[in-house]
DNA sequence: TAAGAAGTGGGAAATAGTGGGGAAAAGTGG
DNA sequence: CCACTTTTCCCCACTATTTCCCACTTCTTA
């Protein structure tokens, strides 16, 4: 698979759908992506090849007594959404991962290719957490 | 069997009844379900093939005068119970376990989906029980 | 600037979810 | 064993949500 780059706005509609960009279509040559919380409030997401290689990492081979694995499994597994597109290229997001990330009906949300997968933010909490951790970029490079 | 994901909402009826989501519904494909008691308050659901799995798991394990299995079969296997879904894709909780989980009449409650079984939640409980074990997940994602 | 592709909006059909009446079954007491 | 009470569950009707589809607008590119 080609890279996924870039960043991309858009806006989620009055029905909670919002058009995913033509670009990163292109890029991932499929009918349908997974989507589920991501660690900074924004939304992650996956090719179906990309998710079931994240899953079966979390999965793994501890037993479902390791309580630990089921906090990860919750938040990953427990809160994810298989997404099909509709015919004219948009996605529905499910009420609860839209809460999560600040995405309420009307608002701008930006959509990052981050190599192998994607990020999508609410517009608004993207720029404050950029400016909250400009400082920390340059840290971070070196 | 594809991946049991995501996160439903819905009420206990004032017959003890709650809807079961269609989504996971089409994955499991089959009209019962076992339940028992989990490991956080909260109810586990499986489908037939992975009772018979994690059963077998757990009585293979040891001999009956093992006291630790005991405590564990007591648990899981002497709580449990078999589910029927009505015409209207709905099931009812058998008292004792809709106790363990504080799941009274007219609370909301959350199913998980967690790849081969699902959790039941009172909501409320699950609010406090996700508060308290946020930071955790940071560090297990470590 | 014309033609095709991409993006947007909204109506209508289909599916899913909810509530409750009443029949059948199970449980209880005399 | 029978009569009565309680619970379960079967089914219908209504409401809400989701999905599908079509038409229109905007953007891109030659």
């Amino acid at each position: 698979m080609e890279m996924l780059i870039g960043e991309y706005r858009t806006t989620l509609d009055d029905k909670g759908r919002f058009n995913f960009p033509a670009k990163l279509r292109s890029v991932i040559q499929q009918n349908e992506l997974y989507v589920t919380q991501g660690l900074d409030n924004c939304l992650m997401l996956f090719t179906t090849e990309e998710w079931i290689t994240l899953t079966n990492k979390i999965i793994g081979s501890a037993s479902i007594f390791n309580s630990q694995k089921r906090l990860i499994m919750r938040h990953f597994i427990g809160k994810a959404a298989k997404l099909v597109f509709d015919k004219s290229g948009r996605l529905s997001i499910p009420q609860e991962l839209r809460d999560y990330a600040s995405l309420a009906v009307g608002n701008e949300c930006i959509i990052f290719g981050m190599n192998k997968y994607m990020e999508m933010w609410d517009a608004k909490t993207y720029s404050m957490f950029e400016n909250n951790s400009s400082d920390s970029i340059e840290e971070a490079m070196q």
